[in-house]
DNA sequence: AGCACGCCGACT
DNA sequence: GTCGGCGTGCTC
């Protein structure tokens, strides 16, 4: 027989099939040690032939990795497709098996357990031991009962030397068994819950209807994870399995608890905090069938289950569902592959969905299950807008308004909690001498720097890079430096000025650099050690703190003034998350948000929580304008030391995709220009921007992706995406 | 990726 | 004279 194989090294060069020969049997997706070249390295049996037609001479496959396969054959072919979509066969592959299985690195964690010898009765059990063998006996009689115990336990409890000599005398037998690492999670209470109409009519119209993609698009609170549940519930009643996927960031102990209570062992969680060993032990009670939902952020999508039954993706808009590294690739592509493959239902749920995905669902390519109302019947918090050119008129330039200053007061007074949004963070966006204009930069990359009061540095948002803070102008020596926009730690100075009494936290990427810091200040905020948190974007998500009563948007105009074509969505999506913050149980909530812009569209419509209508204005726009969800937007990214580098590599790449424009169709414009951010950790960056025809995509990108390939060079790096998360 | 082969500079 | 610099080419 003869074997195909791809190793395990990550150039492109190498990522295609090599054949082997193996003495032996290897079933398709098992990993194997094979030399290659002078070296041996390992690598994943992809398929299996009689014959092959290799010029080379075929080599011997050393060795096996594994007993079983690895790779399921569903997998192999998701790895096909994907390869379709410009990723390496084995950045893929890897993407499916957890690292510690790569490298040899597989250690099992092994228990030994005692077993009472059943060819003895107590009786005659105890006739083999001295009556002075007070130790030997109890265990004797401990084990009778019980059948089975930890040696551990029985050693710490009795003595080892007792053990010892009962397994020598045949009365125990030792049994060792492989052990899962099993993740903390705070088991939560199984919480009789009764369903709304609303939520079992969800329920009803997913369980009973054929497979293929749902949007439940539900308000904030409207019970969604509930319906999540039960639709996996009718999954694994059906023998089916499921893969439900959250925000990184939402994959709390508490999402683990609700789910533990409510399946048991049969979740197993996969995210980021795990380590090597507890990830390795989840995947494999996975692949061998002994969990059947997998939980985890988005690579838990890659789950090693097999006959899938339903595949759920909540809060379904977010941005950590791109993966914008390495193998790049949308997880609600996978999963669509993966849906259709087992014939199951893909569901996705939001209160603010992408507006393509509310736009298919709107052209009937996707079945749309609207929740108005939420489960507890409370009302949304009432979001107020304070227009802050008048707070300026009034001769108020602080970082808050007289509104929400007010508000804060209150809120302390009373003994509630605040919550304050602002998606920048350090202290002040950048300095500037007032004499001379001087703005310190960095050195190697096109940006202003930002200043950190903490450590008073000046760093880089873009490449990390940290300076010593300056204390006067290094051009002209003048000592009177202007700060900035506001960021998160001038928001803390603030509150701290205004109420010294009060007690505040920050969360944002500075006060988060361990994996558990987040997690840490949330339970602190939680637990009402503080009265006021502070921070960006990540306060934005799913915790839900029932003293919440005020929230505080202090820039809302932040997100949309980037040069971007989803700029409002964005910004929709930010405010209504932020303001489901507030008011989540019995208190009620009001939500202040500031604003510049006042009368833009996205904040009249966020204030009504009315998503359709936001909806319907923005879809306009975008057919008019040509912006997706009605053209794809493909961007090539032209990365060199040298500028001049860069200029040209885009220069050819432009002539060659004009030459395409004109030979097909589906091509609808095409542009040249530096990248917005024009140098990053020194590299000089331009961009080919094409807008292409959605149903062309297929078609077209092919091509489009050999032509990218073509520029690279050894001075020039070319990179592609399509409708890119963010274009600096 | 790695590892070897290969062809030019300053050293015991 | 050699040791070693890293360019380039190949891996079933």
């Amino acid at each position: 027989m003869f074997y195909e194989v791809i190793v395990d090294i990550s150039n492109t060069e190498i990522d295609k099939v090599f054949d082997y020969h193996a003495p032996f049997d290897v079933e398709v997706g098992t990993r194997v040690l094979v030399p290659f070249g002078r070296r041996q390295v390992e690598g994943f049996v992809v398929g299996k032939k009689e014959s092959t037609d290799c010029k080379y001479e075929v080599k011997d496959i050393i060795s096996k990795l594994d007993e079983y396969p690895v790779i399921m054959p569903e997998m192999l072919d998701l790895a096909r497709y994907m390869v379709t979509k410009n990723l390496r066969f084995i950045d893929c592959l890897r993407l499916f098996v957890p690292a510690k299985l790569r490298g040899g690195r597989v250690k099992v964690l092994k228990k030994n357990y005692l077993c009472f010898n059943t060819d003895y009765t107590l009786e005659s059990a105890l006739k083999e031991v001295k009556t002075s063998a007070k130790a030997q006996r109890a265990i004797i009689i401990r084990l009778q009962s019980s059948g089975m115990e930890g040696e551990t336990e029985i050693n710490n409890e009795y003595s080892p030397s007792a053990v010892k000599a009962l397994i020598e005398k045949g009365i125990l037998i030792r049994i060792t068994q492989e052990e899962n690492r099993t993740p903390d999670s705070m088991v939560k209470e199984l919480k009789k819950v009764t369903l709304t109409d609303e939520q079992r009519s969800a329920i009803d119209a997913v369980n009973s209807g054929d497979p293929g993609v749902y949007l439940i698009h539900g308000v904030t609170g409207s019970g969604k994870t509930e319906i999540y549940m039960n639709v996996i519930e009718w999954a694994l009643k059906a023998g089916k399995t499921a893969i439900m996927l959250v925000p990184e960031i939402s994959l709390t102990p508490q999402m683990h608890g609700i789910f533990r209570a409510r399946f048991g062992d049969m979740v197993s969680v996969l995210h980021s905090g795990l380590s090597d060993g507890e990830r390795y032990d989840e995947w494999r009670r996975l692949l061998l069938g002994q969990a059947k939902v997998a939980l985890g952020a988005r690579s838990a999508i890659f789950a090693p289950l097999k006959n899938v039954g339903v595949i759920i993706i909540d809060e379904e808009h977010d941005g950590s569902y791109v993966s914008e590294s390495n193998p790049r690739y949308f997880t609600s592509e996978v999963a669509e592959y993966r849906a259709k493959y087992n014939n199951a239902k893909l569901i996705l749920g939001s209160a603010t969905p992408a507006l393509e995905t509310y736009h298919k669902a709107d052209k009937g390519e996707y079945k749309l299950i609207t929740l108005r109302n939420r489960a507890n019947k409370k009302e949304m918090p009432q979001i107020e807008t304070v227009d802050m050119r008048e707070e300026i008129k009034m001769g108020n330039t602080g970082v808050f308004s007289a509104p929400l200053l007010a508000a804060l007061e209150e809120t302390l007074k009373e003994g509630n909690q605040a919550m304050l949004f602002l998606n920048r963070r350090g202290y002040a966006s950048f300095v500037r001498c007032r004499q001379c204009g001087f703005v310190p930069r960095c050195p190697s990359c096109d940006v202003s720097l930002t200043y950190h009061q903490e450590d008073n540095t000046l760093r880089c948002h873009y490449c990390g890079a940290k300076y010593r803070a300056i204390q006067s102008c290094p051009k002209c020596g003048y000592t009177d430096l202007k700060e900035g926009k506001t960021g998160t730690e001038r928001v803390v100075d603030e509150v701290k000025r205004m109420f010294p009494e009060a007690r505040v936290l920050r969360m944002d990427n500075d006060t988060t650099k361990t994996k558990d810091s987040y997690l840490e200040i949330l339970s602190e905020f939680g637990k009402g050690n503080a009265d006021v948190l502070v921070g960006t974007q990540m306060i934005a998500k799913g915790h839900d703190f029932k003293n919440v009563t005020l929230v505080g948007i202090i820039d809302a105009d932040l997100s949309l003034y980037y040069s971007d074509y989803r700029s409002s969505e964005r910004t929709f999506q930010l405010i209504t998350q932020v303001a489901g913050r507030a008011g989540r149980e019995q208190k009620a909530g009001r939500v202040i948000m500031q604003t510049y812009n006042p009368r833009h569209y996205v904040y009249s419509f966020a204030k009504q929580y009315d998503y359709e209508g936001f909806y319907s204005k923005e879809i306009n726009s975008r057919e008019l304008t040509k912006y997706p969800p009605f053209t794809k937007i493909v961007r090539l990214l032209v990365l060199a030391q040298e500028a001049e580098d860069a200029r040209r590599g885009a220069e050819m790449l432009t002539a060659k995709l004009a030459t395409l424009k004109t030979k097909v169709k589906g091509i609808r414009n095409l542009q040249k220009m530096t990248a917005p951010i024009k140098r990053l950790r020194n590299f000089y960056r331009y961009q080919v921007v094409l807008w292409i025809d959605t149903d062309m995509e297929e078609e077209l990108m092919p091509t489009i992706y050999q032509i990218a390939n073509g520029g690279n060079t050894d001075k020039v790096s070319v990179f592609c995406e399509i409708n890119p998360q963010q274009m600096l």
